[in-house]
DNA sequence: CCCACACCTG
DNA sequence: CAGGTGTGGG
């Protein structure tokens, strides 16, 4: 696996890191963020250098490729003192132990490791430079760097020693070589036995689904490792424990993603069971017929016709072809595509509400909604959710799979997917929880995530906090001291769209049994069109391991957030389709809510953008910043309503109130400034303070929260502003700005000069409505 | 304890 | 604009 690690890199990435984290950060956790960072400051290996090279086999093998002096320099060290373990250990090693070993691996095969691991032997049998290596190589693996370190025995981390197969003992005497080969032999064709029934069973399983370019990863996955282990054979001695070391692990690897493989083809299988169960009684309470069961053919082109394909040519540069061996990324690509298939196949059926692009379908769907929408409902809602589940263990074994390195479980309960315990484990719970924030929802979320906020239903992301400052006005009782009563909302173009009368009660009227979002998941990138290009760290997700994960989460968020981007207006309709169970995201549970970083989902998810943003847009922002001429301080309940098209968590909402925070610090700064300016320049009296649209105040804020002045400012903005000039201007004049809190008496005033904001910001696409051109 | 907030910093 | 921090209210 090509890795393009090197210190700078990760210097550079664990920077971008904690900025990423930090937007992330959860008002109130810093806990977390901080636990996270020192996790990821020791999984980071950057005292480890990385040659480029797969399975390292031929070229940096004799340590002096390692230019890394200051490395050779802790090596020595710490091998001097590791010199005084060896003399202990001196009766123990060579031969002894490595038969041991040998006894106890082969004794084993197929039960689970002792931890008992080759690198064990290496410390004692081998030479420092064997050390090393292994060391920088298995940082590649995730292992602590600080077992780089270690003098002595090298005991690695239980994760490393916990995927399902035992690992085959590496032996490095040369008085055992031959043993070893022949061992290697039977190793190998017992690999390769295993691999040809794998394949068989591939086989098998492909005849019944439809082409994939996953079923083929095990295949050509099988021979690359035989190949490898054949090159390796050739390997100089020295080298040949640590490249044996690596490559055994890449076979466990290897091993473990073809089970998970083969899991997810049952649930594959599952599904299209379900399908076609549910298709059965589907169709005959369907009078027409339709002509939709060219599904195989077409959800495989349009699998390939999408980004996918794409990241399927990244990959391929390292992968060849057996990616879903090698690709942990491919396996959610995987669990996407079946969701796409199924996508695909019920796509006629989707109740597209898209205004723009209802006309091409015509309305002769519409019979069968009616059709689901009666006798079946109730069988269409337990498909549904017999569909949510299996998919849920797609997704979970997936997700487990590869957030830990520990042996996913081979089977789950349908709400199996909570996670067990919070492991300290690195990318369990919160990193998990992100991770289904950016990548499930797209698909899932829609089977309840939206349902309940628009129903009504408080979900549990709903939150009922205190307001600020004073007590929120909710509705029209905006007393003001200094101002009368806000004038009701004006804009004009503020009319409230249909869309958003049907925001707050969608009639639960016919649905299709199958959450719509989950059909019309698009798959394609959604930047298409949009002028948000991917970047260019875009073409570096080629590298299945975790720190190119790491390294392209960085600009996820942004990229997240980008997809909104002239979309929040083009999907938001599917709002209108939520299931009426708002429970049925329920085995996602573990993936989604909270957030935290991204991470894992940079390399699955580059093209998440759906219905419900997972992040705020730019859009959002500018919307946010409008919001704002009407409400200096909303309440968070008031930003879930205004932005309707945002999958909100605890990090959304922080995001949304420190954006306001942030308006209010600059709307504050500016009054101060202009309020002092004023006092310098001589003003006596604060009646002689006003702003008026030419006012200079007034334009150094429509700079900021209007700078395009695309947007007619309210009149009442202009009120509030001269307001709090004057506000501020007296407790000046007053000498009370010696109070280091002599602002929020300003505050406390300012608060309560909000105004209602227009029903059009509600809609997703009110900025359309909104900017005048 | 969680959250919203202000403040400061980059 | 975001991150971090301290504060105060619930």
């Amino acid at each position: 696996m090509p890795d393009h690690d090197n210190a700078t890199l990760l210097a550079r990435q664990t920077k971008r890191r904690r900025v990423d984290i930090g937007v992330k950060r959860t008002v109130g956790s810093v806990i977390f963020t901080r636990a996270r960072e020192t996790l990821l400051d020791r999984m980071n290996p950057t005292h480890c250098s990385d040659q480029d090279g797969d399975c390292p086999l031929v070229g940096h093998g004799h340590g002096s490729a390692n230019g890394d002096g200051e490395k050779s320099n802790v090596l020595r060290k710490l091998l001097k003192r590791a010199n005084s373990y060896e003399d202990a250990i001196m009766p123990f090693s060579g031969a002894t132990i490595i038969s041991q070993l040998l006894k106890s691996s082969i004794g084993k095969n197929g039960g689970s490791d002792s931890g008992f691991q080759g690198s064990g032997a290496l410390s004692s049998g081998g030479s420092e430079i064997q050390n090393e290596d292994a060391c920088s190589n298995s940082s590649r693996d995730q292992d602590s760097p600080s077992d780089c370190l270690s003098p002595g025995p090298h005991h690695p981390p239980p994760s490393s020693s916990s995927f399902g197969r035992p690992q085959p003992t590496s032996n490095h005497s040369s008085s055992q070589t031959l043993s070893l080969s022949t061992f290697d032999l039977d190793r190998l064709s017992d690999e390769h036995l295993r691999a040809k029934r794998a394949r068989v069973e591939n086989i098998i399983r492909g005849m019944s689904h439809s082409p994939s370019p996953g079923s083929r990863g095990g295949v050509v996955g099988v021979a690359e490792v035989y190949r490898e282990n054949k090159r390796k054979q050739r390997l100089p001695q020295q080298q040949h424990s640590f490249t044996q070391l690596v490559c055994s692990r890449q076979e466990q690897r290897q091993e473990e993603r073809r089970q998970l493989k083969l899991q997810l083809e049952d649930m594959q299988k599952q599904l299209r069971q379900l399908q076609e169960k549910f298709y059965q009684i589907y169709d005959s309470e369907t009078e027409e017929e339709e002509e939709n069961e060219e599904d195989g053919n077409l959800s495989e082109d349009s699998i390939r016709s999408d980004g996918l394909e794409e990241r399927h040519r990244d990959r391929g540069r390292h992968g060849h072809d057996d990616l879903s061996d090698l690709d942990p990324g491919l396996f959610l690509d995987r669990a996407r595509a079946l969701l796409r298939e199924q996508a695909l196949i019920d796509g006629d059926l989707e109740e597209d509400t898209d205004s723009r692009g209802e006309e091409e379908r015509s309305g002769d769907r519409g019979m069968k909604r009616r059709a689901a929408a009666g006798g079946g409902r109730q069988l269409a809602e337990t498909l549904k959710q017999e569909l949510n589940c299996a998919v849920s263990q797609v997704v979970d074994t997936v997700v487990k799979g590869f957030s830990s390195p520990k042996q996913a479980a081979a089977h789950h309960g349908c709400h199996s997917s909570t996670p067990a315990a919070p492991t300290p484990n690195y990318h369990s719970n919160q990193r998990l929880h992100c991770f289904g924030d950016v990548i499930v929802p797209s698909p899932l979320d829609s089977f309840g995530g939206l349902s309940g906020r628009l129903s009504g239903v408080p979900t549990p992301n709903d939150q009922t906090e205190a307001l600020p400052l004073v007590v929120r006005k909710n509705g029209p009782d905006n007393t003001s001291h200094t101002l009368p009563p806000p004038p009701p909302p004006h804009h004009p173009s503020l009319h409230p769209s249909p869309l958003t009368a049907s925001l707050g009660f969608s009639p639960p009227s016919f649905r299709h049994p199958f959450p719509l979002p989950l059909m019309g998941y698009p798959f394609q990138n959604p930047l298409g069109s949009h002028g948000y290009p991917p970047g260019p760290k875009d073409h570096h997700q080629s590298s299945p391991d975790s720190m190119d994960i790491t390294r392209e989460a960085v600009s996820l968020r942004t990229k997240m957030a980008s997809l909104g981007g002239g979309h929040m207006g083009h999907h938001h309709h599917r709002q209108s389709s939520p299931n009426q169970h708002g429970s049925e995201s329920l085995s996602l549970s573990l993936i989604k809510s909270e957030c935290g970083d991204l991470q894992d989902m940079a390399d699955i998810s580059p093209y998440s953008g759906s219905t419900i943003q997972e992040g705020l847009s730019p859009n959002h922002l500018k919307k946010a910043k409008l919001m704002f001429f009407y409400t200096r301080y909303p309440s968070s309940n008031m930003l879930k309503m205004f932005f309707s098209d945002v999958k909100f968590n605890r990090c959304i909402t922080s995001q949304l109130i420190k954006w306001f925070s942030n308006f209010r610090e600059f709307y504050y700064i500016q009054m101060e400034k202009f309020a002092r300016q004023a006092i310098n320049d001589g003003v006596t009296g604060a009646e002689e303070l006003t702003v008026g649209r030419d006012a200079e105040l007034f334009r150094a804020l429509n700079m900021h929260y209007n700078k395009a002045n695309d947007f007619e400012v309210p009149d009442r903005f202009l009120e509030v502003a001269q307001v709090t000039l004057r506000e501020f201007f007296n407790a000046i004049v007053a000498g009370k700005d010696a109070d280091p809190s002599w602002k929020k008496a300003i505050y406390k005033v300012i608060c309560k000069l909000d105004s209602e904001v227009p029903e059009v910001f509600k809609s997703p696409n009110c900025l359309q409505e909104l900017l005048r051109d």
